[in-house]
DNA sequence: TCGAATTTGTGCGTATGTATC
DNA sequence: GGATACATACGCACAAATTCG
């Protein structure tokens, strides 16, 4: 095994020959600027808010070429440790209070809204908009919903808001079969829009009796970084919620929200 | 406004000129590669397993430069749509089978592990590895844990693995003032080793009543990267559980999985 | 108030190392 | 062993946003 580029350089740079230029481990280039960036953050040389050095400076702090010093940059950013702004530079953020949506029992209140409610609590002021198109399921959304491949849904996409910063992005699908013709076909028009799934549902009597809630990460989508205020390929966290009756499910979404700026909570008793 | 450079590429791509070029939601160059990318592997032209066009192809196909097919391909790579081998290619993933997580009730049954069921119940074999030691809390841990910062806890890390696969791998501290003694005082060892945090509290008479879970998702640190077997700066869950008895917390811990690969599920009843 | 300097984001071209087929 | 393909690295350029004199 000969060394590569890298390690050739890591030898320029810490004066050792064997050890690390020829071990399998070996770190890249822009990992070992971001480890020793994020080493620096942690020791308290960069404290929150403060400035850290631009593109430049790591170019000649650490000898290494452009690409390098962005690709460490964007490690850091990636995981939620700083924020860069085009002409500003790049700056460290501080330990994050995230906004809180509730899973709770409690949230399926009568007429309510969960999310307003969450939002309220937390002295934000909610608000959501959301648009509906019939569509054919997907091979996902029917194995999620229990019908073929092809079949009509409902696909509604909603944005909430909390001071009219985007908080998270929902797309829900129902059987276009089970709704088709009642008052709540579209799930935001008519007397009964806006409403959760549970109330809607029992207005054509049909009885929710619980939810499966399956949560994930991954990088945003175009769309979902778009309506989300974030960028492209941030972490979001995703959660897969579905609405059972005793016999059948009656309701999918996929909720997405910024992995760094919310956090979804469950508060459970114990038997 | 003028037409930046990735502006003018479009025009001459396309052969628009003016709605395009100067729309100020203009995306980039790399974004429309990924998109269309996207859009041909959700069309069925790339089924799942198949190879997508190399680095070169899209080269030539879109007539763009190395770096963007690289960013484009990052791109679809970060969502979890494709996986790239070196020397081998860029492949579509199939629906991933997320190995799935229960956060339900009937998880807390006596003697048992909630992670050794689970796995069983798909067909894995289970094991983990723990390492126990004091610490001094952070200030983020005191909070959580209801005591002062720099007072003693109980610190233990997990590594879980199924099919000797790492799956999870959680950070655990306990107040060391409620255990100091006790039986239960190293998680890991003794009479009552390796069994739930309610099961262990009980043995010292403290009755844990409720649990709360807060799930948000970032970059892998340096350290889980390792542990989980995934590259820095993949894509984790986080969830950061905390159990209570009535009046305090009696223990927290910070449980990170990969993103794509696992997801936490709870399923819950409407009442 | 406006222009210059700074800084990030993106883009182009090329080269080397390593894994896979 | 050779061909292919990805990951990383170097150097350079321009546009847009911000900052500051």
């Amino acid at each position: 095994m000969t060394a590569c580029l890298c390690c050739v350089r890591v030898v320029k740079l810490f004066g050792q020959i064997e050890e690390r230029a020829l071990g399998r481990g070996m770190a890249y280039l822009y990992v070992q600027v971001a480890d020793d960036l994020r080493r620096r953050i942690q020791s308290g040389e960069f404290p929150a808010g403060s400035q850290i050095p631009t593109r430049e400076q790591i170019n000649k702090q650490y000898k290494v070429s452009a690409a390098v010093a962005i690709k460490a940059l964007s490690v850091l950013v990636t995981e939620g440790l700083v924020e860069s702004r085009p002409g500003a530079g790049a700056y460290v953020l501080p330990p994050r209070e995230r906004l809180q949506l509730s899973r709770e029992r409690h949230r399926e209140v009568r007429g309510g809204s969960p999310f307003a409610g969450d939002m309220e609590t937390q002295g934000k002021t909610p608000r959501w908009r959301a648009h509906s198109r019939s569509d054919a399921a997907t091979a996902e959304v029917a194995r999620r919903l229990g019908i073929a491949e092809g079949d009509p849904v409902m696909r509604t996409v909603y944005v909430y808001t909390a001071d009219d910063e985007p908080v998270q992005r929902a797309v829900s699908w129902e059987p276009y079969e089970l709704t088709r013709g009642t008052p709540i076909a579209f799930p935001e028009d008519g007397p009964h829009g806006g409403r959760g799934v549970r109330d809607r549902m029992a207005v054509i009597g049909v009885t929710v009796t619980h939810r499966r809630e399956a949560l994930s990460s991954r990088g945003a989508t175009v769309e979902e970084a778009r309506d989300l205020g974030i960028a492209t390929g941030a972490v979001v966290t995703v959660l897969r919620r579905t609405y059972f009756t005793d016999d059948r499910p009656v309701e999918t979404a996929d909720i997405v929200a910024a992995g760094d700026r919310t956090e979804f909570v469950y508060v459970l008793p114990i038997s």
